[in-house]
DNA sequence: TATTGTTATACTCTATAACTATA
DNA sequence: TATAGTTATAGAGTATAACAATA
């Protein structure tokens, strides 16, 4: 276990790492903000899905990927098929525009870190991938509570 | 230099970061949200300073730390004085009130990260801080613009 | 009754632009 | 003219709560 000074310095630098995700944004087509870029790019990695197992999968809550899927659902970059098997539920998969899309994507990223990564060898950057898979596994999703860690008695932010 | 399928792979653990964020956040008291945290944590740890040096340090827009100071000045947690030397600046610096605070935050997120990264090893909560504090140097900061990298010929997101 | 999804509301983060005061 | 900071505005992310439709 490390002493508390190691995790002040981690949070700190997770506090940091929002100057890294700002500029990534910056690279995104302006009609695909990240959270649209995040549902185009689980369902072209796990294909088609349902709302609920997408919302898990992102690790918020359903509203928000309701949000998020009526958005690209408008543009015409997904659809939404009912389910056959369950009428209250909707399949969703990319249309051949949502994938022409998130190739646009994949090619603005891809020379995004070709320029601020292009001197990382390829160990530290296996290295990043892994130590990143791992905290989020650990840490939390809010569709699964834990006991609140606050002082506070009570949740803590009043909205989350 | 890695593969673009390596660039894509972080480029989905930074979109998945998210959650680790949103659950560090829940455990930040209700009247201090992660910016304001951030403002006081780095006040904390390099002492009192003007505006903008903390928006430099932040990488972010000097009007976002306008209203994040001004939240904390509200609540007594920081103090901002006049600068003698350049009477257009206002220095920073805690108050006994924000130390408390702070030190309540600090117990706050140790407790958290105790629970979720108790079974990590000191080398690899070491390499993670190593690999994120490298990570932020190389990336943007949004007061120094570099060329953009969508391939929209203008940029990129209207308000950022 | 419980679950899937939608919508309304509210709060935080963030940038741009317009402005004031000082250099 | 240029810089430090404030304020108004707007868009994106996020959660809670109320709701409709279906299981």
């Amino acid at each position: 276990m490390a002493a508390p000074e190691r995790f002040a310095e981690l949070a700190r630098q997770f506090s940091a790492f929002g100057a890294v995700r700002r500029d990534l944004s910056r690279a995104l087509p302006y009609d695909c903000p990240p959270g649209s870029t995040a549902v185009l790019t689980l369902l072209g990695r796990d294909g088609e899905m349902r709302m609920s197992r997408l919302a898990e999968l992102l690790a918020v809550d359903l509203s928000v990927t309701s949000r998020q899927v009526a958005h690209l659902a408008e543009r015409g970059w997904i659809d939404r098929s009912p389910d056959p098997a369950d009428k209250r539920s909707r399949i969703l998969h990319l249309t051949p525009a949502g994938e022409a899309k998130l190739q646009e994507i994949f090619l603005n990223t891809t020379r995004l870190f070709s320029d601020r990564l292009g001197d990382w060898s390829e160990h530290d950057i296996d290295e990043l991938i892994r130590l990143l898979t791992r905290l989020r596994a650990g840490f939390g999703d809010c569709r699964s509570p834990r006991p609140p860690y606050a002082s506070d008695p009570i949740p803590v932010h009043p909205h989350k």
